[in-house]
DNA sequence: GGTCACACGTGAGAC
DNA sequence: TGTCTCACGTGTGAC
């Protein structure tokens, strides 16, 4: 059922080569990760190099975007393929999705509060039978659990501490 | 703090396109409509397409991948700044706060169909406000929810390589 | 021998 | 001043 995943894997090309074990000073503008294979070459002393501070910029931005699209990918349970693109049109849909069977929950709990108790029982098995098969009528297909990757997140956590904090400027978990 | 309110349309270059709010976006239609006039000056004699053909479907690729992006973009209710990663990055905490507060909100359906209804309204109001806050339809974010940090936490695991896709073997613990 | 999808480096523009 | 983000074209590798 997974092996999408490592389909994935040799699809893309797993731009992993970034060792991320630098926890280095508390403020991390940004670090070149990638060992660098071309010599910089410019023997100006204390020489920054003018270019070759962009490319490696530019690749860490890239590198980042990358990221949140994995991220995003392991937050939407079905994914059909691993297109950069059809990433984000899976979790469009999966959004939707969840934005209709939430407004749909939430107005089933609206009115089973609110009924008096004889037509309650009868309203709310109608309606909870109605969206369990699939999400709504009109998505294609989405919606497998609807909190699980919730959870792999957390064991993530379990393994790996933090360590990227940047650009993620003042917002105080509230948690 | 983090409000960078800018105006965001003159950001990026061309937002025209995306129409809103009615799903399905599927399968859109892909056109070319560039000055092709480019010569490439091949040495061959034949003038087929040497690269070109590859430059434009470079350039339409890439022009759908933003499009998909604007459209996640507008299923997100909350977006703070047009950077196309932070927009991923509040897609997923938006779809993280969603598949929590539906769990939530299952969860509370559950037990409200199988409660007397004496003690039934006290426990269901009392969970909403503890976890909650921002159910309704006119949440204010639930961006900084408990999710924000998972999201860094998730970038760090794929940085480093992890990408197995053992993320998705089945563990229902519920916390 | 084609297309598809990608990462890469580079110039431009906006802070 | 520099830094950040972007689109662009190009080369590469996988179908």
């Amino acid at each position: 059922m997974d092996n999408v995943d490592q389909e994935f894997n040799n699809y893309w090309e797993t731009n992993s080569f970034l060792q991320n074990e630098d926890f280095e000073y508390d403020s991390w503008p940004l670090e070149e990760a990638i060992s660098g294979s071309y010599d910089s070459s410019s023997p100006d002393g204390a020489a920054s190099s003018p270019a070759s501070k962009n490319i490696v910029s530019e690749r860490n931005r890239r590198q980042k975007l990358n990221q949140r699209l994995f991220a995003l990918r392991s937050v939407v349970p079905n994914i059909t393929k691993m297109d950069k693109a059809s990433i984000i049109k899976d979790a469009i849909s999966y959004i939707q999705g969840l934005q209709y069977e939430e407004s749909k929950l939430e107005a089933e709990i609206r009115e089973l509060e609110s009924t008096p108790k004889s037509s309650l029982s009868f309203s709310k098995d109608f309606d909870r039978d109605l969206l369990v098969p699939v999400t709504s009528k009109k998505m294609k297909q989405l919606d497998s659990g609807p909190s699980r990757s919730l959870i792999e997140v957390l064991e993530v956590n379990f393994s790996e501490g933090n360590i990227h904090g940047r650009e993620d400027s003042g917002s105080e978990c509230n948690m």
